[in-house]
DNA sequence: ATATTATATGTATATAAATGCATATAAGAA
DNA sequence: TTCTTATATGCATTTATATACATATAATAT
């Protein structure tokens, strides 16, 4: 029953939903340096929330020389795939922000690639 | 976007996910004391409890002479019924206990109505 | 009316979660 | 090696949440 807590728990937080919401709409990994400028958001906030959301096996990390990206996990089962299904259905215009940013972000990548770091600083 | 969040915040809690898992599986409406019974809880904390699943668009209330009925809403869109959905896709046997003790107390119904008021008292 | 019973809630307390800052770790660049 | 930069985390603080007990409210029964 843990398991299935932990899943709900890891989605009530408006951040988390923000990054889960962020990553389906990226259709892609994202790492930790654009979900923050995306987010716009403190580092430590986002990696510590991004922590949270592993733990509840939502998202995956992987290394990519400097940086670390993450991407959601293929559901499990049916449970996990009906809880991306729900956050799918928030109205979009609830990220409108999020997207803009995101896709200003992704602007800078290079060959597809992360080269940027964190840009405001 | 706060709508969104008190219905996961709302899930985030066993009592809670229990309190829906019941109303899934008896498929009408319960009163307060069979709830109680059902979950083997205190009154003022599934009260309580209902209070904030109700505050969240999850069930509604209902006026039945001393007893107060509880029930699920008929989701108002496609994202509350996703949530019942991935509530009823947690396995049954987490809830085993529960609906044994629901059966029990079920069968002290009159005509369909609860009678009883609170079992162990 | 009084007694009884079902449900709700105020207050207090304990536990957990979110946030902020500072710092640690780990990789790449020079 | 040293410097820089991306990410993670320890600690402290604040805020939210769950639970417990006692009591209030509201309806029924006598």
């Amino acid at each position: 029953m843990e398991e299935y807590l932990d899943v709900f728990k890891a989605l009530a937080c408006i951040m988390r939903i923000r990054i889960i919401r962020l990553l389906l709409q990226a259709g892609k990994g994202l790492c930790v340096c654009e979900i923050m400028d995306a987010l716009d958001e403190s580092q430590y906030n986002v990696s510590r929330h991004l922590k949270i959301l592993k733990y509840a096996g939502l998202v995956k990390d992987e290394k990519k020389g400097r940086w670390i990206e993450y991407n959601l996990i293929d559901p499990k089962n049916a449970f996990y795939e009906t809880l991306y299904d729900a956050i799918s259905l928030i109205p979009e215009d609830k990220f409108k922000e999020d997207f803009i940013r995101l896709e200003k972000r992704l602007a800078l990548r290079r060959d597809g690639e992360c080269v940027v770091g964190i840009a405001d600083r």
